[in-house]
DNA sequence: GTAGGGGTAACT
DNA sequence: AGTTACCCCTAC
């Protein structure tokens, strides 16, 4: 049991990829709230990759260090602050991502905060992000309407089926390229439907809430990177500065909660242990760590003086996962299965679909191969 | 990628 | 209660 469960844990969770580390990285290394230390910290712990592939995270980290050479008080007028930032833009890696800086700047270091001050708030969005919106953003649906039915699988397991129907339903005119969405919306109400619309509603109003704190949280902190996304998909993407998926205890770790999935009892009808929870949707272990923005906003001190937040442990509950939609076979697809098993013999799923994309653009070759199986059963 | 066993829940 | 659609898991 508890073998089996770690083994799916280091499935759920593979070590990460240089390719996710630098996404990660570059996220979070453009969040000037996010202390340097961290920062570090995290640059140590992930694979490496490299800076150089990134506009974003070579200049946020060009501009950490020029944070780091300006944090000191200039109250002296020793110039000593003035120093160590021309220390900072005399590497030529750092001064590539601003040249008119050297020029500008002169011999005053606050003029030198004030662009810096500015580059920060200019660095563009993260991969991340833009990758966010791509999926569930400004973007989505032009690449939901262009996803078949295996990559809007994929697409609803990262922005969760209630975002789906949203996404869906705005494509909706077309009833074939959102057929269970319709039918999701129309659909009478059942007990089981009612109860998933209050739980819903009640994530949502609590992500109303979480969405108010972390807007307030992040008043001047890249808003121009949220912003795109938040407003067309009530907070299915990330919205706090830093989150920590923790496992809560030894017993979890090793439970199948962690996975919610490998509960060889499980009820699918559980909003928590049900169907595959989304990877954008909370899982019901994590914790979220946030900064500490209960006093005055210090968005008004210079830089050096904005003082680094303390963390405030919170804790949500664990949100509903909604139901799936079920769709009925048409006569027209259990023919045109029959006609593929003929033609390309039973088994070679993929080769059907691939023949008749139209008529099999909703089924996987699971569910082919499930209905397959069905027909001959009857 | 697929088979097949086994399961759940929506639907009839 | 029976049927159907879909899912999960394991093995190959």
């Amino acid at each position: 049991m508890v073998a089996r469960a770690t083994q799916q844990a280091s499935t759920t969770m593979p070590p990460l990829a240089a390719a996710d580390a630098f996404r990660v990285l570059e996220f979070v290394a453009g969040n000037r709230r996010v202390p340097h230390s961290l920062f570090a910290g995290l640059l140590a712990a992930l694979p490496p990759v490299s800076p150089h592939t990134s506009p974003r995270l070579r200049k946020a980290v060009a501009l950490r260090a020029l944070d780091a050479a300006l944090s000191g008080s200039d109250a002296d007028g020793s110039g000593e602050l003035l120093r160590k930032a021309r220390d900072v833009l005399a590497d030529p890696a750092i001064a590539v991502c601003f040249p008119e800086h050297l020029a500008a700047v002169g011999d005053d270091v606050a003029a030198l905060r004030r662009l810096v001050d500015a580059e920060w708030e200019s660095l563009p969005p993260s991969a991340l992000e833009l990758e966010a919106d791509r999926i569930a953003g400004a973007g989505a649906l032009d690449t939901w309407a262009n996803a078949d039915h295996d990559k809007r699988k994929k697409l609803r397991r990262l922005v969760g089926e209630a975002t789906e129907r949203e996404i869906l339903g705005k494509l909706g005119q077309d009833p074939s390229k959102a057929p269970q969405v319709d039918e999701a919306a129309n659909a009478p109400s059942t007990s089981g439907a009612n109860e998933g619309d209050r739980a819903q509603q009640d994530d949502e109003a609590h992500l109303g809430r979480e969405k108010g704190e972390a807007n307030h949280a992040q008043e001047d902190c890249a808003r121009h990177q949220q912003e795109p996304v938040e407003r067309t998909t009530d907070a299915r993407v990330p919205e706090k500065p830093v989150t920590s998926a923790a496992v809560k205890g030894k017993e979890q770790a090793t439970s199948s909660h962690v996975t919610g999935q490998a509960a060889p009892d499980h009820n699918k009808s559980h909003p928590v242990a049900g169907s595959k929870p989304s990877l954008m949707e909370r899982k019901p272990s994590a914790i979220v760590y946030q900064w500490d923005d209960s006093g005055d906003s210090d968005s008004e001190r210079p830089p050096h003086q904005r003082r680094l937040p303390t963390y405030e442990r919170k804790m949500r509950p664990p949100p509903a996962i909604p139901h799936k939609t079920r769709k009925k076979w048409t006569e027209i697809q259990e023919r045109t299965l029959i006609e593929g098993v003929a033609k390309y013999g039973r088994g070679n799923w993929k080769d059907i679909k691939i023949a008749y994309p139209d008529v099999f653009q909703d089924r996987s070759t699971v569910d082919m191969k499930d209905k397959f199986r069905n027909l001959g059963r009857h």
